[in-house]
DNA sequence: GAATGTATCAAACGCTTGTTTTAAAGTCAA
DNA sequence: TTGACTTTAAAACAAGCGTTTGATACATTC
């Protein structure tokens, strides 16, 4: 006899049904993804998707939780840090968000897959998530070079840092047939963030320059 | 009574197929383009998928078509300008055949869609057209710093470069939706080679002097 | 203990997909 | 004109999809 109470019961296969589908979402994204994958994976019934979750589409959306990408933004700028080294810190974070395999940063990834590959979610993800995450960027952008370029460059600098970023992440069945040694463990991720943001920070200083000589 | 003789009646059938193919793979990607879809913008019969291409992924492959990419790479060498100056050459024409909605050079943005969307014929993109262009791009970032970075590094260096470009093509519905009033006419389309071309090499120089103070 | 509401399950539904079949129409040389 | 061949056409096929159904088992309440 099964001793757990009811309710827990219900929960753990609504919670073990929402687990899975965060990573098969995250692995094959929305549309590739197959209710019946997802249940097969989480050994429950195929009708439970219906049951907890409406649609296909309901739990995909449950499944979004940007709470890590935005609270990253706000533990940046609580530091007392210069805004350059803010930078730094951010490129560093966001990179350890979309390679690591940790199961909490998993989220983060649906960012990256989402600018590929719209969903009916796209407009939420883009309004909650991306959006607030450019114009963090955005601010950065403004305190290091000191205010004075145009909105359209400010534009291209905060795509210059996200989309180095985002490449990593985007093209990674490219790169592993490319360079199929390459593993993104923590020590790459690091020298990747350290990369990047050295690069960065050398272009921003040079557009600055350019438009007020 | 219609005055064409077979061979050309079957060639514009056949034809005509891979012209909106093209068009719809590139819109939609492999898996979301469908054989219906394709024959109907075609005005062609379903079954004609399959008598003269055997199947919807042997369409695809026959839609490849990398030389518009090949020839940019070669061009460009051949030019006596410096290295920096080749740089961003690359850069402009690059973003050209990505953003540019020119039906020639459609081809290109396979490979920004294979990026995110690995399909049966990912290994020969990479292998014949990716590969390529990231070796390309390689041997410019190398004359730039003076071969005096490691080879992870240098692997960086060019991530950094495509992966600004590669972004504004890939995060494009993201990009719409922050930015509804932007267009990628040729006067944007300038200017971000420009940004990307200073970004970049601000960087790479940067990245220069810290392997070699 | 009967009644009620909840959770699970196998099966089927309606639809779309890529592909195949089968027959008709057209073409062309002998 | 006949016969061989290629091209087109409508229909059907098998497989996969998200979703729904209806029955069953269970827990709780009266």
């Amino acid at each position: 006899m099964i001793t757990e109470t009811k309710t827990s019961l219900n929960e753990q296969t609504r919670e073990r049904l929402l687990a899975v589908a965060r990573v098969v979402f995250s692995e094959n994204g929305f549309k590739q993804s197959t209710v019946r994958e997802i249940c097969r994976r989480a050994e429950v019934n195929i009708a439970a998707v219906n049951y907890y979750f409406s649609s296909k589409e309901a739990l995909f959306a449950a499944t979004l939780n940007f709470e890590p990408l935005l609270t990253l933004c706000k533990k940046i700028n609580q530091g007392s840090v210069c805004a350059q080294e803010r930078l730094l810190n951010f490129i560093h974070d966001f990179l350890m968000q979309l390679l690591d395999k940790n199961e909490f940063s998993m989220q983060c990834q649906f960012m990256a897959r989402e600018l590929a590959e719209p969903t009916p979610v796209l407009g939420k993800i883009v309004q909650e998530a991306i959006a607030p995450v450019h114009q963090f960027v955005a601010n950065l952008v403004c305190e290091i070079v000191g205010n004075k370029i145009s909105e359209a460059e400010l534009r291209r600098c905060v795509f210059s840092i996200l989309g180095q970023c985002v490449y990593y992440r985007h093209a990674q069945p490219v790169i592993q047939r490319l360079h199929p040694q390459l593993r993104y463990d923590h020590r790459e991720i690091e020298s990747i963030a350290i990369h990047i943001g050295e690069f960065s920070l050398a272009g921003l200083k040079k557009i600055a320059k350019n438009q007020c000589p």
